[in-house]
DNA sequence: AGAATAGTGTCTGTAAGACACTATGCC
DNA sequence: GGCATAGTGTCTTACAGACACTATTCT
């Protein structure tokens, strides 16, 4: 096929030498997505080096050859790092890669995406980053300006994130160890955007055999209301059908706020 | 926050030097897939090159840096390089990276799936590879020991096509330019590898504004069937609910095998 | 009592599955 | 006529939306 003599490929990895090619760099990054305050949110990091100095980003970086054996465990590294948490949801979202997303030059990134309860939070300052902070995603000015390419990369990231919600139980994964049908009912609308029929999110949570009663009940709230549990181990449910969205009912802006006072109150 | 001189962004990147962090390998995969014969089949290559030299595998190989803008584009690249085929159903599917991967070391492959008709095909012999062969996806043999970790993609990537097919209209990226509404029935039947209610079928699809009329029929079966065309520059279609599938009903693979004909006759 | 929140009864609407049926064209 | 294939009529089923209703607990 070519002139040069033909050799074993042991011997050909032997004398293979990666850096006679010129590659992309490749780095990680995270969109970190819980529940405050009734409100969706993000961790952004401020960076502490160029390019970018300063300016604040998704949780990201490089993959550590030594450390990574593989992409999940680079994500869940930079997640742990940044959050102190060990295993919350974690997705591979899409891989975005060009000439100039990076002023360094041809980069490519691995966005993940992760859903955490606000429960299990620890924020830690980090490596790398000058600090650390959650923002709403509705305010526009935390999370318009961000370093490289995040701020389309957490656009595009939260309508696949409100697409998949239509079909799936993935706000399981936002929520405290318990909670009620109409926190669960509240985070499901805080995500897409739009109320749903009380009814008929009932009938679908609970047809889906995802979740189980502690046999307590949130007593924090007028009438008392029985508190759930993810069902142990339970992987993402799908729906045959999405949501289709109430056509009439506004969005309860309200009862989201008041959700805060749930979220912190239910267990002590 | 660290001992170096404080410098603005401008000198950091002149002064930046790419090689001084190790990188991952980064390459790109392509799965493609067409319908030969009635059956879902996808392009192979022989390696020309250590490693896993004169073996089968994906469509793939490095990014570029000076041909390729992004990834997408690296990989309509190696699709031309291939098929000879411009502008087919591309969709990034995920991405893999990880220590082992690749004897050479640290790799990250990016997998898309292509679906192209097969009226449109041209094979080409293509830099890098000793041959191009099309493989039906239930020849094992043939799609059991690709090189890498290629055979392993491809089953992943099956999944998710069959996954996606119970929800969009993408084999209609798999048809020639006029179908018969039979024809695209068993498209979706041979990727399901499930019989679907030819009624059932017939509404969901007609049902959608994604294919019109050409106002000519097909006289190569008994019964003369309209032949239809996909509607210009639409965009894959969502369905609102799943595909159930049939519970009766046996998969006719006889059928399968006339659409063969069916194809390779409509046209001339 | 009255407000607020939890939770239900039941009707309608939509799109899929079942399956027997009719329609057309070749031999 | 007989077969094969295209295409339809219409009943059932599953599950979402609408919306008025009841239930519980606090003040």
């Amino acid at each position: 096929m070519n002139s040069t003599k033909e050799i074993t490929e042991a011997k050909f990895l032997k004398r293979y030498d990666p850096s006679r090619y010129e590659r992309p760099s490749t780095s990680i990054d995270c969109v970190i997505y819980t529940i405050l305050e009734g409100e969706l949110n993000i961790l952004l990091v401020k960076r502490a080096e160029h390019p970018f100095k300063e300016q604040w980003s998704l949780v990201g970086g490089y993959i550590d050859l030594k450390l990574d054996s593989d992409l999940e465990s680079a994500a869940k590294r930079k997640l742990a790092e940044k959050t102190g948490v060990k295993a919350p949801y974690l997705e591979q979202l899409m891989t975005i890669g060009s000439r100039d997303r990076d002023p360094r030059g041809w980069s490519v990134t691995v966005v993940y995406f992760a859903l955490i309860s606000a429960d299990s939070l620890t924020l830690q300052p980090g490596r790398g980053a000058l600090d650390t902070k959650w923002v709403k995603l509705s305010d526009k000015k935390a999370t318009g300006g961000l370093s490289f390419d995040h701020s389309e990369l957490l656009k595009l990231s939260t309508k696949r994130l409100q697409n998949k919600v239509l079909y799936t139980s993935l706000p399981l994964y936002l929520m405290p160890k318990e909670f009620t049908l109409s926190n669960l009912q509240r985070v499901y609308e805080v995500v897409l955007g739009q109320s749903i029929d009380p009814k008929s999110f009932r009938r679908r949570i609970l047809g889906a055999e995802i979740i189980e009663e502690t046999g307590r009940q949130n007593k924090e709230t007028k009438r008392h209301a029985k508190l759930y549990r993810r069902i142990k181990n339970s992987h993402p449910h799908y729906f045959v059908r999405n949501i289709e969205g109430c056509r009439s009912r506004p969005l309860n802006l309200k009862a989201n706020q008041q959700f805060l006072h749930g979220l912190k109150t239910v267990h002590e």
